[in-house]
DNA sequence: CCACGCTAGGTGTACTGTGCACCTACGGTG
DNA sequence: CACCGTAGGTGCACAGTACACCTAGCGTGG
C-alpha cells in the first residue's frame, strides 16, 4: 500500500442483517450453527465470523425468536439444533417488510445516480 | 412498555450509507451542510442527526472526496459550501456498484422469503 | 500412543459508526 | 433586550462487528 490516504471506507450490509438471514434459513428448516455458517453465504453474507453467528443465535434464543436443543453426535462434538418459533416467524415477516423498504430506497438511489450519470432509466 | 422482553432490534440502512447519499447530492450540485440535511431525507434517510452529517462531510473533505470553502452569508452565519471532487466521483461510482450488489442480495432475500411464505414470485 | 486435523461451539476485546445531548455564533424580529 | 431560526460543530456513551483465541469430541496417520 503506497497511498496511506486511500479511501477504504466500505458501505456494507444493513445492521443486524444476520438476524433475518438466520431466521429465514431456520424457517426453511431446523439446523445447527456450524451448518448455518455455510448457508448464510448463499444469502450474500460471505465470510461471517463464527463469533457473531453464535452470539446472534444465542441472543435470538434468549429473546424467544428461536428455540434450541442439544443433540449429541456420534461423529463429533454435540451440536445445538435451532428451530424457528412463532414469535420468530412474526419478527421475520416484519423485518422482511422493512428490508423491502430498504430495497426500494436503494433502487431510488440507483435511479437517481443513473440520471446523474446521464443514463436514462426509462428509454 | 409492559413487555420487557419485546424484540426491538431493528435492521437499518447500510453502514456508512450517508456517504454515498451526500456524494450523490453533491454530484447533483454544490451545497452546504444544513441544506443537505433536508435533501438526504428524500433519499430514505429520514432524521439524520447533524452530528453525523457534519462529521461525515469533514471526513470526506480530509479524504479528498469533497472540497469545501467558507462562504460568508448576509442573512446568517457563514456556511461551508461543499463540492464533489474527481476522486469523490470515482468513489461514488464504485460505491454505487456495491449498492447495486446489495440491492440484488436483498432481492434474493425477498424472493426466498416469498417462497417460504408460499407466494410464487413468478406466476 | 501421540500429534494433527476437522467439526462444533463458544469467549474476550478492541474498533467504529451512530445517536443523543449539548454548545457557539450570526442575523432578524417583537 | 430576549428570543427564534440558521449554520456548524464537540463530547460521550452505546451497540454491532471484526479479529484473535479457546475448549472439546472424534478420526486418521506416523
Amino acid at each position: 500500500m503506497s497511498r496511506a490516504s486511500q479511501v477504504d471506507v466500505a458501505v456494507t450490509l444493513p445492521r443486524n442483517y444476520l438476524r433475518p438471514c438466520l431466521l429465514l434459513l431456520l424457517g426453511e428448516g431446523t439446523a445447527h450453527g456450524y451448518e448455518l455458517m455455510d448457508q448464510v453465504a448463499e444469502l450474500g453474507l460471505s465470510k461471517v465470523d463464527p463469533a457473531g453467528l453464535y452470539r446472534c443465535l444465542r441472543a435470538m434464543d434468549e429473546e424467544g425468536l428461536v428455540e434450541s436443543r442439544w443433540e449429541p453426535s456420534t461423529v463429533g462434538p454435540a451440536r445445538r439444533t435451532y428451530g424457528l418459533t412463532d414469535e420468530g416467524r412474526d419478527w421475520l415477516r416484519g423485518v422482511s417488510e422493512s428490508l423491502a423498504d430498504l430495497n426500494r430506497v436503494l433502487g431510488l438511489f440507483q435511479r437517481r445516480y443513473g440520471v446523474l450519470e446521464g443514463r436514462d432509466p426509462s428509454p
